[in-house]
DNA sequence: GTTGTTACATACAAAAAAGTATGTAACGGG
DNA sequence: CCCGTTACATACTTTTTTGTATGTAACAAC
């Protein structure tokens, strides 16, 4: 497989490009708290644990770049913005679901540590 | 889902647990170069593009420390080591195909340019 | 006896990703 | 008129990941 370039970086293998999609800590717990309709900029934030504000905004502006989520803002007067899986975004979820089953078997076979919460 | 802790990191979801066994640049790569059987350092340092023996040597002691592969040492004139998954090495190439879909399907569709071999 | 092969191993530097802190604009409520 | 909410936006720092360069030990071939 020849190396290929996409927005300005070199890659691989389309594992690699993959990985510019839904890779990172953040993209996929954005992607899959999506995946049953718009939800609002707030919602996300408050549904996405340990999330900041700085990773939720450039990660919505990298995954809107990609074509994998829409922007649609309400002129309201508190101003309303949902967020919206494309059709490849809803095409990258069942690959997010295989992942998340993979590390569903790890939690359960490995030896992993519930953290106390504070 | 509460945070919870393996080889004395933190982890947020199973989703990012999944990611300390299959992610980063060359583990996805390395895996996949013994789906078929064992295969000896050389040739996987062969085989696998741009791969240094700094990262080929450190992600295979950290997949063997995950419980992703073996290593076999035959103890020959010019030593012969060879790497093979384990069961749970196997498990994970199901969802690195899933990954590798998606990525060649972003391939088709996306403006990706094939870069010139030198 | 110099070079080559096999399989590592480590020091150090660069690059990429993530986190912290702070600010903003347009309102609305009290 | 000060505070809170909504949805960003940016500067700066820290952490993590990856890459570069170099070295080693045991032979074997030439």
């Amino acid at each position: 497989m020849a190396d290929f370039v996409y927005q300005g970086r070199v890659y691989y293998s389309p594992i690699e490009l993959s990985m510019a999609f839904i890779g990172g800590t953040w993209k996929m717990p954005i992607l899959l708290a999506l995946r049953k309709g718009p939800v609002r900029y707030s919602v996300l934030r408050s549904i996405i644990p340990h999330i900041t504000d700085k990773m939720l905004y450039s990660q919505l502006r990298d995954l809107e770049k990609k074509g994998m989520l829409t922007r649609q803002v309400y002129s309201e007067k508190p101003p309303r913005v949902e967020y919206k899986l494309t059709t490849l975004g809803k095409r990258s979820i069942k690959v997010i679901d295989s992942l998340q089953t993979f590390g569903k078997h790890l939690m359960k076979t490995e030896k992993v540590a519930i953290k106390r919460q504070r």
